[in-house]
DNA sequence: CACCATGTTCCTTG
DNA sequence: CCAAGGAACATGGT
């Protein structure tokens, strides 16, 4: 469930449930998503620590917490992967099957489970250092979009992927952005005109802010004590008809574009699947 | 059995 | 040294 969009809807809903509880217990179950962090170093940290806030940073959830012996703050980071998920449980309700980490807090477990295990859970905190600007932050401008790219060859939806150019954007958004800026995801990064780097940048912002707009006013089934956060708003979900409605060309691969109705095409770029519209994204 | 999947990291190649 | 491409990680759905 992780692009920035869905990461920054679950901080938002998981913070106030968690803030200013304590943990008692701390529950591993897969230690490969605490590297390098070791098993017993976590549960020394946290055991009797408390909440006291929660961020979002690019697709990764900053816990800050205050330790046992209550002298300054530390900081514990998660990332869900392509899996992940975290919520709270009734702590008599059974952990799912692919629970990574339970955090018990009392009457309510905190649960990160990943079904993948591509995930991480960790004091680790030196990932941060290479990410780029927050693409809904000020700090990303057209003049420091245009000198990113102006550098690179490569196609320039592999450089949406990129996050020491801009950190958040997963490949969903990825190819949604690129098809309401009218770019082709192919063209390499140095060739979009200053023009479409505008257009780019602000169907970005756009599609990223329109998506945690959505999230934020989705009936979630999840009031904090569900059994799943329910939040991913991609694939089928639970009551919303409008759901397969919310993409513009991911997912779309033959079917006609909303714009043009040209069947949407599927391409595979570094690995990934490029979905876009090969009339409305020429260039 | 085949292929696909929201992400990151490591290794190889040029 | 760097950029770029591909595989690996691991499990499940169709």
């Amino acid at each position: 469930m992780p692009e920035l969009p869905e990461v920054e809807v679950l901080v938002r809903r998981l913070a106030p449930l968690l803030k200013n509880k304590t943990i008692r217990r701390v529950e591993i179950r897969r230690e490969r998503a605490l590297r390098p962090t070791r098993p017993a170093e976590l549960k020394r940290a946290l055991t009797g620590a408390r909440f006291v806030d929660l961020a979002r940073r690019a697709k990764y959830l900053a816990f800050t917490l205050r330790p046992a012996d209550g002298g300054g703050t530390f900081l514990l980071l998660g990332h869900l992967g392509m899996t992940g998920r975290m919520y709270l449980l009734p702590v008599n309700a059974p952990l799912p099957k692919h629970t990574v980490v339970a955090i018990n807090l009392g009457g309510e477990n905190f649960v990160f489970e990943d079904t993948r295990y591509f995930g991480r859970f960790t004091l680790d905190t030196s990932t941060q250092q290479g990410l780029g600007p927050e693409p809904l932050g000020e700090e990303f401008t057209v003049e420091y979009f245009i000198h990113a790219l102006q550098r690179s060859a490569q196609a320039i939806k592999v450089k949406l992927l990129d996050q020491a150019l801009v950190a958040g954007v997963g490949n969903i958004y990825a190819c949604e952005s690129l098809f309401h800026a009218g770019v082709s995801p192919r063209l390499p990064a140095r060739k979009l005109t200053r023009a479409q780097t505008e257009r780019l940048r602000r169907a970005l912002r756009q599609t990223l802010a329109e998506a945690i707009q959505f999230g934020r006013s989705f009936a979630l089934d999840w009031p904090g004590t569900g059994e799943r956060d329910g939040l991913f708003y991609f694939g089928r979900a639970v009551n919303a008809p409008d759901y397969e409605e919310r993409m513009s060309v991911y997912g779309h691969q033959g079917q006609p574009c909303p714009v043009c109705r040209t069947p949407i095409r599927r391409i595979v770029q570094a690995a990934r699947s490029t979905f876009y519209c090969p009339r409305c994204q020429r260039t």
